[in-house]
DNA sequence: TCTCCATCGCAAAAAAACTTGCGATATGAG
DNA sequence: CTCATATCGCAAGTTTTTTTGCGATGGAGA
């Protein structure tokens, strides 16, 4: 019931290779298993790879996930551009949701949230998610630049305000996230940005 | 410098009294170490109690953390009723940040979010969660009815954008929530609900 | 008060997680 | 192409976590 799920190999593989096979098994096994139940011998055994090495190259479990998420998610929620403030961060928040459900976006985000104690792996989470929040503001300043938005509109305050909505759905409630929550949320927050 | 840090007991507890000696260890623990760094040996020596009574008990560290955390977090966050919705949803905000600060209102919302198989754990977060968030919504409904807010309103929206927002600040953010923040996501999201 | 029994402490043992020494081999430098 | 070296597989060893059998006891009910 647990054979080996990798193809046999007479070689040896190293460095680059084997660091793109450890971190591929990695995401395919949170997939497949959910990020907290990933262990060194899981994903030792379907890379094909000896479980010491992880400890080694490695040394926790945290830091490899952090290490397979952040290289493997890349520019998954795109920032539009529309021309059109609501229907960005319609756009926006729809990608967003569409993403937390992924089996790799609820784990990037309930990993996020897990607290832990190495300092490094905290601050390349706190990085991962400034970039993130930082160019998404990026839709509130061009809305700033064609009149429709405030300028006095805090651009922060609207993404953490959409995107702490989409992670409570997603954390919370469990079930799908709706599909008119987006233009719902927007439609909320539109008022409160638009110029007086 | 691991002394334990319970009072020398003759006799053997057991029932209620051993369940609420063990759950205020656990409390304290989370307290003095974060929700992370607690282990049934290190509750069983705070109570005074064996470990493997703990093991029997509740059988996994999850199970005892959410059992402690859901007996021992009561009414934390009051619903306001000042006959304002702007005041109400400011105060409830403010209130909710500020038990969110807390080292047992951090725990509560991390390991809210900390995904877990156990069907009967899943369930009571969820429950937990949907009582007090219920409970906000009140707030909104209260201003339906004297004609502050839009009959159209969608409570549960307002209510999770608010907790949202508050719960992304303290996974991500990491650093202390301003004290201008409650005001600003009132005065954002307000507009999207008042009559039009 | 007395008895019964579920619950607890204790200790031993099993399982899981983590570490380490050593020989082998990719891989990159010269 | 050849060599030096860091990295890997392997297996044995160590530590931490979890389970279990058994005797003891507190507490509920007769």
């Amino acid at each position: 019931m647990e054979a080996p799920q990798h193809e046999e190999r007479r070689t040896q593989v190293r460095g680059a290779k084997f660091r793109a096979l450890v971190l591929d098994a990695t995401i395919a096994r949170i997939a497949e298993a959910g990020i907290d139940h990933v262990r060194f011998a899981d994903v030792a055994d379907k890379a094909g790879v000896h479980e010491a090495s992880l400890y080694r190259r490695w040394k926790t479990v945290p830091r490899l996930l952090i290490d397979a998420l952040l290289t493997r998610t890349q520019a998954e929620v795109p920032i539009p551009d529309t021309g059109s403030v609501r229907r960005d961060l319609k756009m926006f928040t729809t990608d967003l949701a569409r993403f937390a459900q992924t089996p790799i976006g609820t784990a990037l985000i309930r990993f996020t949230v897990a607290s832990d104690n190495a300092p490094d792996i905290e601050s390349s989470r706190r990085e991962f998610w400034m970039q993130r929040l930082s160019a998404a503001e990026e839709i509130i300043e061009r809305g700033k630049k064609r009149g429709e938005v405030d300028p006095g509109a805090d651009a922060r305050l609207v993404v953490l305000t959409l995107g702490g909505l989409i992670h409570l759905h997603v954390t919370h409630l469990g079930t799908g996230i709706p599909t008119t929550l987006p233009g719902q949320a927007v439609a909320l927050i539109l008022p409160g940005i638009t110029p007086s």
